[in-house]
DNA sequence: ACCTTCGGGACTGCCCGTTGAT
DNA sequence: ATCAACGGGCAGTCCCGAAGGT
């Protein structure tokens, strides 16, 4: 790869952290510059603006996150232990993720207010691909016959999601994964209670 | 009630909305005084710093969010029922509100990052006082012989809210409740299994 | 006069002289904030914008070499004299004039390329009066008897003009009256050649 | 010719085009990209500044004007004629001329301030060349017996041009050639009065 | 007591002309 | 001739006081 493609990944990994953390607006440019120990124009040269600059970091924090996630899941063999593997990713996030600061997407659906259509847009597609993804695991479920065939796929996958995003919105205000536990637990009962039951 | 403290109580109304919906990082005193129709030298007769409006914005917004629920669960006469007068109150909090925006607890815990540590005390505190209330339901309800007696009153506070938190998350992305509403009859359900069953 | 109102004609003289003597585009912010004494944000309260300052600046410039033309006019009996003291008065203009850097309606012609159309509509404007103005002191001159009848004004005033426009120009390149000497006194023969003679 | 050198005179000819409508200050290096088509680093392989550019481009300008009017003077066989031809080819530079933007020299002498002293310096020398030459055409108008003997050949040369820039500047502020139309014909007739008449 | 008017200065995103390494 | 980086300058906005006016 050459210099200018790593030193362009190099901005995108420190400015998602930045906007991540401190929000898309309020990160600014000398803050990007100071993480990146670029100057102004060296930045410029790879972004034309900061919207640019937003727009693909937040590609990229979504990127890293939902690969991380891809890669437990997919080590996992059954549907159940599939959506264990979401749960525990998202109990981790909260204090180690490939890009600090939470969900990216959370993040910006709640900081995006009109003024960044285009990155609500963004942050609208990933949700959807996350309860996508989320929705086939269980449907596949269903199909391997692992799951009941009356559970809602799209249903469980928005109350699943939901939960997690509002598990690590508290886990983030009370910097701490206790408050979290109980709720994961819960979910992996839940969900054990989808599967017929062989025996046991 | 003295002018001076009725524009004290019109600004905190209109900056605690501009601060919910567009952060209050990012809503600017020229946002505000656009707002009021004051001029800057008028609102800082007031408040001293934009540090201290946006604390006592975020503590009237809360108030007014708090208010309405308060109101609302005491409409009903058991737990059950108070608690899903909860279920619905967040249910309309994405389209109506008190202060547009959302929930301005899970709003400031989103944005506000290390830079203002006071504002995520307050909402801290603020969750913590929402997640008190929720049990306290839940126990009254288990003292009063209507939820069974294994209920964890703290835990399953702390998975209602999460869930509620992130449906409105969810609503607000998608400008749409319609996502929601199996979330809330979920949780409904759920909780109705937590009462001992009389007869029925 | 308020003292607001003082504030703001004193950066219009001093902007106006930069932006006459540099050009409107060259003369920066920082340049009148030297020139003013004033900080960025006292000369935004007056302003909204360079663009805004540097119309108004254009007004002012045009307003006050009017206003020493038309005084130097006025100050003449005759119809031949007041075109005399109107070349009287670009004459002088390239050493020494109300507002330093030549006549701004020339400059502005000049610099103004369709990047900022609206200050070139107002120099149009401008130019325009000067050549009504000039064409009316002609046509006085006809109605009064003192020209010939059969002098067309309007040709003529624009005629005046160039030659005046150009030669103080010429002067301003060559940083010396001298050259438009012959030039004045050319125009000042054929002015007198339009008069009917009485006698002489 | 080499490679280079082609792609140095194309630039040449594109940055003289600029600099001569936009302004020398205004026109930016990227503009000069843009319309070369190469990168900063191909413009500073030819050209070590851009000052060095503004230059050479100034050069450059004046010498396709140059040669345009020696060419049509040159077809002419009297002096009478020959400046005429100068005059007509003033009026047609302000729609069609070989670098776009009107007279060259006059714009460096109105934008040029003092912090571009060798611009300045080489628009009088080019000024004092056309004087001259103009001068020359006269003087020997009048060594031929063309003209009078009492024409002053420079003060006439200067008058001559003073006008036909400042009728320029008046087609550019306009956008039409029909106010300078009269000039034309002034002139024309004013050489004609120049000429010793013969019988006619 | 309440509000406006005026000014200050630091900071924002962005663009400039310029230089080496390649 | 390009690519990558530099660093300073641009116009404009921010939050904030102090003086003045009613």
């Amino acid at each position: 790869m050459k210099k200018g493609q790593l030193t362009r990944e190099m901005i995108l990994s420190r400015a998602a952290a930045l906007f991540n953390t401190e929000g898309y607006s309020k990160a600014s440019l000398s803050d990007i510059m100071a993480a990146t120990g670029l100057e102004k124009g060296g930045i410029y040269n790879h972004f034309g603006s900061k919207e640019q600059l937003m727009l693909e970091a937040f590609d990229y924090a979504v990127r890293q996150g939902g690969a991380r996630i891809k890669q437990q899941v997919d080590a996992q063999p059954t549907a159940e232990s599939k959506l264990c593997a979401v749960i525990d990713a998202f109990a981790t996030l909260s204090q180690e993720s490939p890009v600090p600061g939470g969900c990216p997407v959370m993040n910006t659906a709640i900081e995006s207010d009109d003024s960044m259509p285009e990155l609500k847009e963004r942050a609208k597609a990933a949700m959807q691909r996350l309860l996508k993804f989320i929705e086939q695991i269980i449907k596949d479920g269903i199909a391997e016959g692992e799951f009941k065939e009356d559970i809602d796929a799209a249903e469980s996958a928005t109350l699943l999601i939901a939960s997690l995003e509002g598990g690590l919105m508290l886990s983030k205000l009370f910097s701490s994964a206790s408050k979290t536990r109980p709720l994961q637990t819960f979910w992996k009962n839940e969900i054990r209670s989808w599967t017929r039951r062989r025996k046991q």
